[in-house]
DNA sequence: CGTGCCCTTGAAGATCTTCAAACGCAGTGG
DNA sequence: CCACTGCGTTTGAAGATCTTCAAGGGCACG
């Protein structure tokens, strides 16, 4: 169990090149905790006084504006990390964490992570790339919400959802995280009366099996097809 | 003049903290180059071979999709950094990277970075508090995008635009940077068209004031207003 | 077996884009 | 000096896209 766990965090982004003995020490300075489905981890405004290390489970990061629209900035599932931004500014969370079903968690306070990355200057590195990653979904997602039109994004959001969250099943690929038609508005800057068109759309034509909060793709090439206007046969000129 | 150039350095974030033998130690390993206005410094997709600093004028960072349609990701003027993301991930550019006017950059190639970083530690520290700011306002603008109007989003540029780049005019503030209607509509993901009908009605309730790639805020307040969506009187709701 | 949440669908309409046409200023070349 | 040309801008009109609101269905859970 306890060189299931090691396997597991030698596994994270965030913890990768570390010895075993590192990987040890690094986790023993950690504190473990469990969420419940829907449970806060922080939020948005909070001082951002912890660094966090997703071990099994799936958070879901949103910022939400003065009126109360929620956006989703970003869904972190094993290995991912949370609160970066913590690592190396002084500052207040920038979005709010809220665990989508039961989730783990490794924590680090902010106190420990000078410390730490001196003694383990790699943890920095690996950060940063996390960061620099990061940045550049996140420049992507800014593009296309600019540019794209509502079922392209919706597209890309379920191909992106497929690679970090696919399980294959008989009939095509699951997405494994409980999204509600709403979620998946907040992350494609819509709202969930379209999404729900969208996904009855595509399931006329056998693209996608939805059910609530549960969406199969069947045919990714044909959502591949979409999100990058490869016309697929007859299609409508944009 | 050489001194003059030690304070403007001393004065970028990512300079912030140095001793002044430190600082010239670290200048003396930048190449400095001067861009004409609308000339490209790299372009999204090739390597990130490098690290640049602003010195005078400013560049503009534009991603753009498969048809053609850019977005500006962000306008970087003196102090700032361009390709921060360089400095620790071994990819290439996220964005095109073009003089808006004349401009004067730094740079320093990508191989001497470590060596840099070892020497001076406060630099990566600097570079990382850069990236997560920045990373702070993406998610701003992203969200932004995804839940308000394009009136209110146009208002927080030109608020933003003024914070960065306002000089005091006579009659109120200056965008100091030629922007032209399509600049400012692919900063805030809409058309020229509507972003010069939104500056006209602005113009005549005397709010701003523009002409030719200029803008003259008279009436930042009022501008703060409509961002935040206090109806300054009689104003239709939401 | 009810109750609540999530989802679907329709209809109306707001917002914003698209396209077309024309203006005006700046710089160029005659 | 003036006309020419190009670019950035303005404005109108038409219409696509997406949101909003309302109503109802269905599944899961207590």
């Amino acid at each position: 169990m306890r060189e299931a766990r090691l396997a597991l965090l030698a596994g994270a982004p965030f913890l990768h090149g570390l010895s075993p003995e590192e990987l040890r020490a690094v986790a023993g300075l950690a504190t473990e905790r469990t969420l419940r489905a829907r449970q806060v981890l922080f939020r948005e405004g909070d001082e951002a006084d912890a660094l966090f290390l997703v071990l099994g489970g799936r958070m879901k990061l949103t910022q939400s504006d003065s009126d109360g629209r929620e956006v989703i900035v970003r869904i972190v599932g094993p290995g991912g990390l949370l609160a970066a931004v913590s690592a190396f500014a002084n500052t207040t969370f920038p979005a709010t964490a809220q665990a989508v079903e039961s989730t783990t968690v490794l924590s680090w306070p902010r106190e420990a992570l000078p410390e730490l990355f001196r003694r383990v200057p790699v943890l920095a590195l690996n950060a940063m790339e996390t960061l620099s990653e990061r940045m550049r979904e996140m420049q992507e997602r800014f593009r296309e919400l600019a540019t794209e039109r509502v079922t392209r994004r919706i597209a890309r959001a379920l191909l992106r959802l497929v690679r970090e969250a696919g399980r294959r099943v008989e009939d095509g690929v699951l997405i494994d995280v409980a999204l509600s038609r709403r979620d998946l508005a907040e992350l494609t800057g819509t709202t969930l009366f379209t999404v729900s068109r969208v996904l009855s759309e595509w399931e006329a034509e056998g693209i996608v099996k939805s059910s609530r909060q549960r969406v199969v793709v069947r045919s990714p090439h044909a959502l591949v097809a979409i999100a990058e206007d490869l016309p697929p046969i007859g299609s409508t000129r944009r």
